[in-house]
RNA sequence: GUGGAUGUAGCUCAGUCGGUUAGAGCAUCGGAUUGUGGUUCCGAGGGUCGCGGGUUCGAAUCCCGUCAUCCACCCCA
């Protein structure tokens, strides 16, 4: 390749990439606003103790980090919570709470990328502090599923697994498994499905788990339905209070619209890190991608960074996999919404009209709203055939294509649908060049309908498969 | 950090047993009797065959190294 490419791990957005990425994060945004959250953000880089000291120096190894010239060691943010966790202590008497904030930062991580890992990504960050009813567990889980609707995903496409630390670990407790020996339990829960059964039955029986608990961990990790949980646990003297409020959960999910999408999975662990309560990942149905989205509540980790002390729950959702979701599914839509409005071109009129009076018409049109592009050699405007320039219009996605007439008068023909017989408005040249609204008006009118008549076009014959159009999908 | 697979035009890929100037489709650009047009036709640009070394009269092709990508580990904020 060119001696100029980017950084591993690291992507140049073409104007057709960014475009999807602009999707996401217009879901995102539109979709926490609707939940009545507000967006902050914070610096890139960081002072590098902000990470260490929640996660120790090994986390150094997967850092960009340096030294700046004031001598002062600093990373690229890896994650936003440390940030986010400053923003919030600062502030933490002052805020109405409960505090309800959203970010999409930009993080970094020098890691080895793979597919769905790279080693920069942006990350949806929601986030809850001062509110330690599951109702606010329902409501965070609630935005990370109505955004997968938002992009046109289905509870057939995509499942929310949900657990709760402190009902697996009275469960835990419930059936036998020592306190000390919970930590090596969880470390085995957390990658039971993406080990073999007999090297998670070994390592719990390293870990000191008898022969029949061995197998009844296993059990309880890999298929339990949360009615079998509560069949099983509800009356037990320390499991009871932590599954009635997992009911609780599960019924304002429910409530919320979202209980569909939702299923107890005791192996979802998170990590190790600071998770004290519910937990929960969004993973695709067929299991092909890793992880859209994970969070939960994390009670501790506001006091443990310094912080005031208050219960806090959030997750993050990286545009990588969920992009490479959108485009399994063919979810991403055709450069439509920023298609330009007009393109000029000659016509047979145009040697009557003159190239600056066309290019006075493309000034008034924009300055009433409109996008107008225009070729950029003004010889070619008058000796191109107006086929060409139209079909160049045509093809780079242009609504329609604005001409002058032989008799003097000012065309626009559509240039979405079949181009025999193709939809035309007449303007009077005069008014159009004088910018008069009643006549802008009838212009943003027709354009609005050709847009509408093409969607419904392009609906209609896209139900069966992909039909027209590009590959990309 | 470990192991495996793959690197040919912007994209998808051909390229025989090692053989002379590396091809196709799509895309891009220009044009087809001063123009109403998705088609068609003609033409053009675009490559250090990832990079470096080796074997050979001769390497896209065989060997070694290296880099990148992908996959599986490790790790997961």
């Amino acid at each position: 390749m060119s001696s100029t490419t980017s950084l591993p791990g690291f992507r140049d957005f073409y104007p057709d990439e960014l475009a999807r990425r602009a999707h996401i994060f217009r879901a995102w945004r539109a979709v926490a606003r609707k939940y009545a959250f507000v967006e902050y953000d914070g610096p890139p880089l960081e002072p590098l103790e902000l990470y260490t000291k929640k996660s120790g120096d090994e986390i150094v190894g997967q850092l960009y980090n340096f030294t700046d010239k004031g001598g002062r060691e600093v990373a690229l943010r890896p994650e936003m919570t440390p940030t986010f966790a400053r923003m919030v202590g600062a502030r933490a008497n002052a805020l109405r709470k409960p505090v309800r904030w959203f970010s999409i930062p930009q993080l970094f991580r020098y890691e080895r990328a793979q597919r769905g890992r790279l080693r920069e990504h942006f990350q949806l960050n929601v986030d809850i502090v001062g509110e330690a009813s599951e109702l606010a567990d329902a409501e965070l889980l609630a935005v990370a599923i109505d955004i997968m609707r938002e992009l046109g995903l289905t509870s057939a496409d995509v499942r929310a697994r949900v657990s709760d630390r402190r009902l697996l670990n009275a469960i835990l407790q419930a059936v036998g498994v020592a306190e000390a020996q919970v930590p090596a339990v969880y470390a085995v829960v957390d990658k039971i499905a993406r080990q073999p059964r007999e090297v998670s039955a070994e390592k719990l029986a390293q870990a000191g788990l008898a022969g029949p608990l061995v197998e009844r961990v296993l059990a309880l990790a890999t298929g339990a339905t949360f009615e079998q949980v509560r069949a099983e646990f509800g009356t037990d003297a320390g499991a009871a209070e932590h599954v009635a409020r997992f009911a609780r959960y599960r019924a304002h999910l429910d409530a919320l619209g979202v209980g569909d999408w939702v299923d107890l999975d005791l192996s979802i662990v998170r990590g190790l890190a600071y998770y004290t309560g519910t937990v929960f990942e969004l993973f695709d149905a067929r299991g092909e991608l890793r992880a859209i989205c994970g969070g939960g509540r994390y009670d501790t980790l506001l006091k443990s960074l310094g912080g005031t002390d208050l219960p806090a729950l959030g997750f993050g959702m990286g545009d990588v996999v969920l992009g490479e979701l959108l485009k399994d599914r063919g979810l991403f839509p055709d450069a439509g919404e920023e298609a330009v409005d007009l393109h000029l071109v000659a016509g047979n009129g145009a040697s009557q009209v003159g190239f600056p009076d066309a290019l006075r018409l493309v000034t008034a049109l924009r300055r009433a709203g409109f996008s107008v592009a225009h070729g950029l050699n003004a010889e070619r405007y008058l000796s191109q055939a107006t086929r060409n320039q139209v079909d160049s219009a045509r093809k780079a996605g242009v609504t329609a294509a604005i001409a002058f007439r032989e008799d003097g008068a000012t065309e626009v023909t559509s240039l979405l649908g079949a181009m025999k017989g193709a939809p035309t408005l007449v303007l009077d040249t005069a008014r159009a060049l004088a910018g008069e609204d009643a006549t802008m008006q009838d212009l943003r009118d027709w354009l609005h309908r050709q847009r509408a008549a093409a969607r419904a076009a392009t609906a209609a014959g896209a139900a069966p498969g992909p039909t027209t159009g590009s590959p990309n999908g």
